[in-house]
DNA sequence: ATCGACTCTCGCGTCGATGTGAAGCTACAG
DNA sequence: CTGTAGCTTCACATCGACGCGAGAGTCGAT
């Protein structure tokens, strides 16, 4: 499919899928037009990539978690015994984040579910 | 207390904290030398900050919520039954992004624990 | 052949919470 | 009095994931 059935499909601007195949997050093949194209695994990529973009991984390190998620996962200890240190530290980060923002909106919680006043 | 003391003890930059005050969230009185003064609430104000901070809220929504928490909360929905909506929408939100980070976490965790292909 | 919708590359603009000096004033120790 | 550590304002720099517009080529249907 083209950039635009990805981006509609995926709900991504086709900015943002052009800057992924620049940081090498996705590698569409080429038609002779010079028009991108994209695989259906490549959706299921899209989506991967937007959760841990989400989660607060720069596009760099994704660059290098991916591969382990297409073709068996051998890629991963095997190539990169440093990558497994990284990924545990941006394990430990994101359960980290999630405790502050469970905190967070506890505090909201509670400042939303104040009474208010009655006045008398 | 001045502004090194406070960055010390909340372990937010001074120049973090000039920008606090600069944005309304913070509002140190000033001595006759312009040096500000902080006061002890001033510093769960700070940590009140970062978290909403961390949680994703802009400057602009941290000042609003604040004065709720210091003096009783009648300042909420006494004069804002819009900033409850704002509110409710951040606290959605934040549980969304939660249940993003989970998923993410999860994914990570479950690369992390990909056994490493015995050779044979 | 042509028209509209789509796509291409290139490159500057944006946003928000800071970092980073620069130049000068203040506070206190010796 | 002097040193030095801390404080002041001002203003430009940063970083990452995009937005946006220009100018030009492409696709598919009529």
């Amino acid at each position: 499919m083209r950039i635009g059935e990805l981006s509609r499909r995926s709900g991504v601007s086709s900015r943002a899928l052009r800057y992924y195949e620049e940081q090498r997050l996705l590698r569409p093949v080429r038609r002779p037009s010079g028009y991108r194209e994209f695989s259906e695994d490549d959706l299921d990529s899209v989506r991967r990539i937007r959760l841990l973009l989400a989660a607060g991984l720069g596009t760099a390190m994704i660059a290098e978690i991916l591969p382990c998620m297409v073709e068996g996962n051998e890629g991963l200890a095997a190539g990169c015994p440093e990558l497994l240190d990284a990924l545990g530290g941006e394990h430990d980060r994101i359960a980290a984040s999630i405790a502050e923002l469970e905190s967070a909106r506890t505090l909201l919680a509670r400042i939303i579910a104040t009474p208010v006043p009655t006045p008398g």
